[in-house]
DNA sequence: GTGAAAGCGCTAACAG
DNA sequence: CTGTTAGCGCTTTCAC
């Protein structure tokens, strides 16, 4: 390579790498030659010398769903500005590919993962690999039932008191909330609507109570025709996801429920609720800051020697008003 | 590492590859020795000696648009069964980030790459430099004004051939359509819907051709705005992108025009369609497909020694009709 | 069948 | 300030 250049491979490495004392003089030589000879520094190379390998693993369901997607590109632009490389692991929720993927990852020598998937056995081996080999581990809007590092999460509790306190100050009582089964982030959005009626004096009335299997938008529309078919209809509905909304929406357009006039409605995520009809009043999830946050807490991990305890970033869930919600007349 | 297992490296990277001859009894020792060391197969190094990467490149705007999330999922999933890496690079249509993006593929050594954007003359000298190293690139759905080895792209005019009969069949003859200027899909769609519109004895009518500036939602609106103002109005419409048919929807809700009933309207590319309020008749682009399409072609050419001649893979892009079109009454 | 040895392209002591 | 040298962990001739 650009020894052709006069030098020593050494001086030229110094050179290129702008580290180490190298005369002015000599450097421009070497960096003329390595124009001349069109050289390509090689990560491989110094990845295997240095037994660093400047790439991540990102662990997630899928990178088709727009939550996702937008933790993935916060992700790759800190790993970008830091020189790391990404490798993307859709795991589909399924064990048999987790565990292909962790195994790869290993192979890969990752200096650390993130992960947004929820828990499973593998996975939950996999933590204790990485620990055991100091690869440091980062939650992000995962399960936490895994020993990650560090986590960063949403103030799911703050954004749904908020969407409750709206209802409420809109002059409603009747007010349903569409949960989920055994899900975490679930019972925490319940705990900050809980709150807000607390704080307003309103007793829950367990009939708006709710409970769908999951965030689907399937699971949605059947509680919400289950809910509108029942003589007691509420006045205002927060559902814990956008796509449970959605659903909502479908099943109240099926059964003449007006939306906002008959039934105000909530959502939870802010993916598309802009562009629905009508635009969905909604608690955003500030997913591309979460990403952002995960890999900075990776890369600071990565680069400091001792093991400080771990910490938790807890990103702001705000509420944003739009054409769904209105005050009962 | 397991040479502790009383053989010598090159038979123990034997009998872990699985290549040359081996007897099965020391393999088993090696193997046994590799699960009790818990040895982890060093894939930087293997790269370095074969000078094989097993990694290639994937060029696009945003992750974050649902189109491209799709295309990636394709090309990851078939990277995964060929045990290749993907480096993603969201250049957001910048030059810039275009240039340190390819540098650094380039110290990576991928073996092959993948483009889904526009043209710009960054890419265009990438391009020739990968094709002086011999490293193949794919164009999937991206600018064709690059010298691709192969590429995927859908049948632009048949979907929206289809688009316009659809129309037409449904007795519509004023039927807008909203182009987009200097885009060459959008020069396809048109030539689609000329052919239906021929194919039917029907005019054009200069004054229902508009043409947009790009493929966003506020140009959308903006033309629909200008559109619906005029005397002559039309009785359907097709918009060459979700977004665009998305502002139409905005622009006809504010302006008392109801759809279906007052204006059929058409879109193309069905990412949130279905959603919609009414679910949207569109093209379905098969983005998932493209992305698998593309890694195809790229992994066959990585691997045949011979280059031959360009292919090109076109999919088939089909009409879903969903409540945005009905007859003419 | 198996081992010895070279070398992929780089960095990091260590000498000079 | 610069050159020599060793070696990261693997594959791959070439002998035995």
């Amino acid at each position: 390579m650009a020894r052709e250049a006069g030098v020593s491979v050494a001086t030229a490495s110094r050179a290129l790498a702008r580290y180490g004392y190298v005369k002015e003089e000599t450097r421009e030589k070497v960096l003329a030659a390595a124009k001349k000879l069109n050289y390509q520094y090689n990560v491989v190379a110094k990845n295997l010398r240095t037994s660093k390998t400047t790439t991540i693993g990102y662990l997630l369901p899928d990178i088709t769903n727009p939550f996702y997607s937008r933790i993935v590109r916060g992700i790759q632009d800190v790993a970008f500005e830091e020189e790391y490389n990404v490798i993307i692991c859709n795991n589909d929720n399924d064990i048999i590919k987790t565990e292909r993927f962790v195994k790869m990852l290993l192979r890969h020598r990752v200096e650390g993962i993130i992960y947004s998937t929820p828990y499973n056995q593998v996975l939950n081996d996999m933590c204790d690999t990485f620990k055991k080999q100091e690869i440091p581990v980062i939650n992000c809007y995962g399960s936490t039932r895994l020993c990650a590092s560090d986590v960063v999460t949403g103030d799911a509790e703050k954004g749904c008191y908020q969407a409750a306190r709206h209802l409420l100050e809109l002059g409603h009582r009747r007010i349903a909330i569409l949960r989920v089964k055994e899900s975490g982030v679930s019972n925490r959005r319940f705990e900050g609507c809980r709150k807000a009626l607390e704080d307003f004096g309103v007793e829950i009335d367990p009939r708006f109570l709710v409970d769908a299997e999951d965030f689907s938008q399937e699971s949605g529309y059947l509680q919400a025709k289950i809910l509108f078919s029942s003589p007691q209809k509420p006045t205002a509905l927060i559902a814990f996801s956008e796509q449970l909304a959605i659903g909502v929406l479908k099943a109240a357009r099926e059964d003449g429920i007006k939306v906002p006039e008959d039934l105000s409605l909530v959502g939870v995520d802010d993916i598309i609720a802009e562009l629905l009809e009508p635009p969905l009043t909604s608690v955003v999830i500030p997913t591309y800051e979460a990403g952002r946050a995960a890999a900075s807490l990776l890369f600071s991990r990565i680069k400091e020697e001792n093991s400080s305890p771990p910490r938790e970033v807890v990103l702001e869930e705000k509420l944003v008003v739009r054409k769904s919600t209105r005050g009962r007349v």
